[in-house]
RNA sequence: GGGCCCGUAGCUUAGCCAGGUUGAGCGCACGGCUGAUAACCGUGAGGUCACGCGUUCAAAUCGCGUCGGGCCCA
């Protein structure tokens, strides 16, 4: 049976008994499996890093996630929905060291490799299960009892199983690059793991001196000065002009070679008193110069390279136009020396410190700390033309915030930019959503796609399965676990480092193979989630029957993450893209648009969302806020109006279980075939249907915040402040009325409807309302709203001209309302008659009338033809100086005769020619240009504006709409007093009405008995001076009639 | 410097793809309702739809440009 509910939407509670519910008889299961034979939709989870605390954008990103999922499931797909955890890599490895208070890998080595991954591992796997909580109390149903793990062996296989592949098709490869490095962590990183932000630096003008001429030098300018010592030549930029110039400083004469453009501004730099040019030269010109190292006496090996200049694109009108060129210490200076066959020269270790390749000088000391040496050398050599500060963006280390070096290394790479082509392709064949995203965000990205580094010189990752010959250097790649067991003849039940370290191979030169020291990129990991998720390389049948995945959605700062990295694994292995559809969706920032950071102190968590408000808000919230691909600016105010609305729909359902219960509702003996329906309650299973169109259509689109929009549309205006209103004085029938069960069938079909096309939104509510109206009466029906199939529109209830007509009518009711307020008659009290007068469109209400009548309380709904109004009062006035002229002495008396005369005669005398008016026995016959007209509204029309014309409400009081005004007066007082008293609906009362005047008393004795049945009084008197009986007795004031009411229950 | 997105009321936003009176919510003021009631509803004030130019009978919507913000790249 149907049980009355709290009185108060409290989600609290209503989570806590759905999560039961969930928990005691596994419905989540169930639920999956009911649908195992359906039709096969595969989600990948984007793993979302175990940091061990979820924020907003991630708990937006399950919600989307599992709202999806809900309805697919609904929808008869049977759902692959492993969550997945991305568990490697810097940011653990960094918080393990900081708790240990490690400075550097040294340290790490030290403690032992062993253990230090062993912390990792725990750490990762404890991170994992507080997040498992917190996901879950969001209501997010995916498979959290068997999750894909990067750390396992059988996903560390995935990525083996992968990289062997790129190999084997050629697209792996070792060589020197130039890499973001950070000297802490002594490794490279990824483009993606810089942070930039604002550093000041030195900013120096260095002059190298041109070989062959004496005093003659080439002007450079850098930001950093400790890549001077590995300077092996300068860029200039093909199509600028430069200049020899002779310059004056202190009595001294230099000649300088740089950008025309930029004379004037290098000279006032180094404070040079005037200048004179000597010559003009070209890009030629330029390349035949060739200069001497400016440190060439403390850098050994700069004694050994020629110095030259050559010709570069990327060198702007900046500085001085002349580049200084380190091809081991940056990108384009190294694909310029590469280019050019220059020394790529990096006299830098893996710690940031010069090497011995340095000079004795410098070697051994920290790069960003011998910066000030490198520029007081210089300045000692008379080759510093000027020295300041500058604020300029510089790359930081994501995780320890070191700033990087660019240092040239010996790195592995997946050779993605020969693939740009296919990948390109690849992306216009997915369904991207919004289109744009994949169109041109992402296509942009793959455009400029380069090659990707993947090794990582650290330890919490998963290793790279490279072996290397100590004798012969022949490289093999591993594939498998199982593989590698068997190449090498042992057991290997663990794939981390540093057992995997000591696993050797034997080489076919008879030398042992031994594993590169050197762990994937993070990245990587994720990058082969789509198979590793389906276990894939151990097993293939899933492979074979789930892949590519249907469905993926992140944020957009994943364009150049997942996105990517998942089209570039599957490239190299697969040769196409693993998702065939994206949903990109946006940030969460705070209420000003800022991104939420500890230093604002602008966070907010999920969970005190959800304590405050409930999980199916905070679902709601982040559904309805904005589209989703735009960035979701949190709004506490917002968040409390969606819960303010979960509310109203909580009051909407619980307003009629009371009735249902009362009267013993048997939904399997409702009937919505027929006759007894009135308009309003088609008007809201067509509506609620519509709803259902609208919803299904715009889930296709993953068009979420129109979703939440209509929903909230429908609960608010059509059912809470529409036909909740329309149907309350039916639930109050007493007998078996058909009219009242029409009602409650149609109530019940709206809520359970409703509650099934929230299921996937707001899961926990809908569950409630689900257990309640349909569980609570069949026991045969489905477990949960959750195994239920998705209520697709009944076309057949769909009446859109119904709709039409009701949304006029609404909007007449509601101008009436505006008229009544203007005229000062508040809505209880009765009108004689309401009239519509529409501007240009016929207006037929059709069956609504009674709707109309009842809503706007009138005793009568007249409607106009278009233009007609109704019938207004006309005021005559006289044209004094039309009138004068013409009657001279008898004016007087024309204007007298026009105060008596009727208007409306003298206008439609005036109409046919001329008016006679006549005054003390004479006759005056005028025109119409003496007279004029004014329309005006009757007293008793109150007047408002509706999108069709207008509506004019007659508040004038007649004895009888006086008498049903007071009493319904009186039945609201006695209504509160039995609200008071805490009486049961169907509770009986005996009340006294005293009414001190006699006048009142008259008209309303007639109501007695509506006033009695209205009140559910089997005894009701009504008088003056009545003694006053009665557990309640309260005095009240309506308007200017003084009752004094006596209630006792029965 | 380049790519993408965004700019609508004091605030948060819908509408833009498919051109045809800018629509909500919050807040504010004033009213109303009353067996959903510590709820709810109505009315009012508040918009150069960032700016400019163009296409069009018609532009918040389409195109070009400018300014401002965000993300990414260089």
């Amino acid at each position: 049976m149907i049980t009355e509910v709290a009185g108060q939407y409290n989600a609290q509670d209503i989570e806590g008994q759905v999560r039961d519910l969930w928990e005691k008889s596994e419905i989540y299961s169930k639920t999956r499996s009911k649908r195992s034979s359906g039709k096969k939709f595969f989600f990948v989870d984007g793993p979302p890093y175990t940091t061990g605390r979820i924020h907003l954008g991630t708990a937006w990103n399950k919600v989307i996630k599992d709202s999806v999922l809900r309805y697919r499931s609904m929808n008869g797909y049977s759902v692959k929905d492993r969550a997945g955890w991305d568990m490697h890599g810097l940011p653990i490895e960094v918080k393990v060291e900081e708790s240990f208070g490690f400075r550097s890998k040294k340290d790490i080595e030290a403690y032992g490799v062993d253990k230090f991954i062993q912390r990792c591992k725990e750490f990762a796997l404890r991170q994992k299960d507080d997040m498992t909580v917190q996901f879950k109390s969001l209501g997010a149903w995916l498979n959290w009892e068997d999750p894909y793990m990067t750390l396992k062996n059988e996903y560390i296989e995935a990525a083996w199983w992968t990289l062997k592949r790129a190999n084997e098709h050629n697209l792996l490869e070792r060589g020197l690059r130039v890499v973001n490095w950070c000297p802490r962590c002594e490794t490279a990183i990824a483009d993606s793991e810089v942070e930039y932000w604002d550093e000041t630096d030195y900013s120096i003008y260095v002059k190298f001196p041109v070989e062959g001429e004496a005093n003659t030098y080439i002007v450079i300018w850098t930001t950093t000065p400790w890549t001077i010592p590995a300077n092996v030549a300068v860029a200039v930029n093909p199509t600028f002009e430069y200049s020899k110039v002779r310059a004056f400083k202190d009595g001294q004469v230099e000649v300088l070679i740089l950008a025309s453009d930029l004379v004037e501004s290098v000279l006032k730099e180094g404070r040079y008193k005037d200048y004179e040019v000597i010559e003009k030269l070209n890009a030629k010109d330029m390349t035949e110069l060739k200069y001497r190292h400016p440190l060439i006496d403390l850098v050994p090996k700069q004694a050994h390279i020629v110095h030259g200049v050559h010709t570069a694109d990327f060198v702007t009108a900046e500085n001085t136009g002349c580049v200084h060129i380190a091809p081991g210490h940056g990108l384009e200076d190294y694909e310029l020396g590469m280019d050019n066959d220059l020394d790529i020269f990096c006299p830098v270790g893996e710690n940031g410190r010069y090497t011995e390749e340095a000079g004795l000088k410098y070697d051994g000391k920290y790069v960003k700390e011998a910066e000030g040496e490198v520029i007081l050398d210089l300045a000692e050599r008379g080759l510093l033309l000027a020295q300041g500060r500058l604020a300029h963006r510089y790359g930081h280390c994501w995780r320890c915030k070191t700033p990087i070096i660019f240092i040239a290394t010996r790195q592995w790479f997946l050779r993605i930019s020969d693939l740009r082509e296919k990948m390109l392709d690849e992306v216009s064949k997915i369904t991207w959503y919004p289109e744009w995203a994949g169109s041109a965000r992402f296509s942009d990205w793959i455009a400029n796609a380069r090659d990707w580094c993947i090794s990582r010189q650290r330890y919490w990752g998963i290793p790279l399965p490279i072996w290397t010959c100590q004798d012969c250097g022949k490289m093999e790649v591993i594939g498998t676990a199982a593989e590698l067991e068997e190449r090498s003849g042992q057991k290997v039940p663990e794939l981390h480092r540093p057992d995997v370290d000591k696993v050797l191979i034997d080489c076919q030169c008879g030398g042992k193979m031994k594993r590169l020291p050197d762990v994937f990129d993070v990245w990587f990991d994720s990058a082969v989630a789509s198979w590793a998720t389906l276990h894939f390389p151990r097993q293939q049948k899933e492979f074979d029957e789930w892949w590519p995945a249907d469905f993926i959605t992140e944020g957009h700062d994943q364009t150049r993450g997942w996105f990517y990295s998942q089209l570039g694994a599957s490239m190299v292995s697969f040769g196409r893209a693993p998702y065939k559809s994206v949903l990109m969706h946006g940030f969460t920032l705070d209420e000003q648009g800022r991104k939420m950071s500890k230093s604002i102190g602008n966070i907010v968590q999920p969970e005190e969302v959800v304590k405050k408000y409930g999980a199916d808000t905070l679902r709601m919230y982040v559904l309805g806020a904005n589209a989703p691909w735009e960035d979701l600016h949190f709004s506490w105010d917002a968040v409390e109006n969606t819960s303010r609305m979960l509310n109203i729909f909580w009051n909407a359902y619980r307003f009629s279980l009371p009735y249902m219960i009362l009267d013993k509702f048997d939904a399997s003996k409702a009937d919505l075939s027929g006759a007894r329906l009135r308009p309003e309650d088609r008007w809201i299973l067509s509506r609620v249907n519509s709803l259902a169109e609208e919803i299904t259509r715009d889930m296709e689109q993953y068009l979420l915040h129109r979703i939440a929009r209509a929903i909230s549309d429908f609960i608010l205006e059509d059912l809470s402040r529409w036909y909740i209103q329309l149907v309350r004085p039916r639930t109050w029938i007493e007998q078996d009325d058909p009219d009242k069960l029409a009602a409650y069938a149609t109530i019940y079909e709206v809520l359970v409807t409703l509650s099934k096309l929230l299921a996937p939104f707001t899961p926990f509510l809908a569950e409630s309302v689900y257990q309640n109206m349909v569980r609570g009466l069949d026991p045969g029906a489905p477990e949960s709203v959750h195994m239920c199939d998705w209520p697709l529109a009944k076309k057949e209830l769909i009446d859109k001209n119904l709709e039409e007509r009701m949304t006029l009518v609404r909007e007449v009711s509601e101008a009436a309302s505006n008229a009544r307020q203007k005229a000062g008659r508040k809505l209880r009290w009765p009108v004689s008659e309401i009239v519509i007068a529409p501007s240009k469109d016929v207006i037929d209400l059709g069956i609504l009338e009674s709707v109309l009548k009842g809503q706007t309380n009138s005793k009568k709904i007249t409607v106009l033809s278009p233009g007609e109004k109704p019938k207004m009062n006309l005021e005559m006035s006289p044209v004094h100086k039309k009138i004068g002229p013409v009657f001279k002495g008898d004016a007087k008396n024309v204007v007298e005769a026009l105060k008596i005369a009727d208007p409306f005669q003298v206008k439609s005398e005036l109409k046919a020619g001329e008016a006679v008016l006549s005054y003390g026995g004479k006759s005056y016959p005028i025109t119409g240009e003496m007279v004029e007209f004014k329309e005006i509204p009757p007293e008793n029309l109150s007047a408002a504006d509706f999108s069709k014309g207008f509506v004019y409400v007659d508040v004038a009081l007649t004895p009888g709409l006086q008498a049903e005004g007071y009493a319904r007066e009186i039945i609201r007082r006695i209504q509160d007093m039995r609200k008071e008293m805490d009486l049961r609906v169907e509770d009986q009362i005996r009340a006294v009405v005293n009414v001190d005047s006699s006048k009142i008393l008259d008209l309303v004795i007639g109501q007695k008995g509506y006033i009695a049945n209205e009140v559910r009084a089997s005894e009701l008197e009504m008088g003056q001076n009545l003694d006053m009986l009665g557990e309640l007795v309260k005095d009240w004031e309506v308007e200017e009639l003084k009752l004094r009411v006596g209630v006792s229950r029965i």
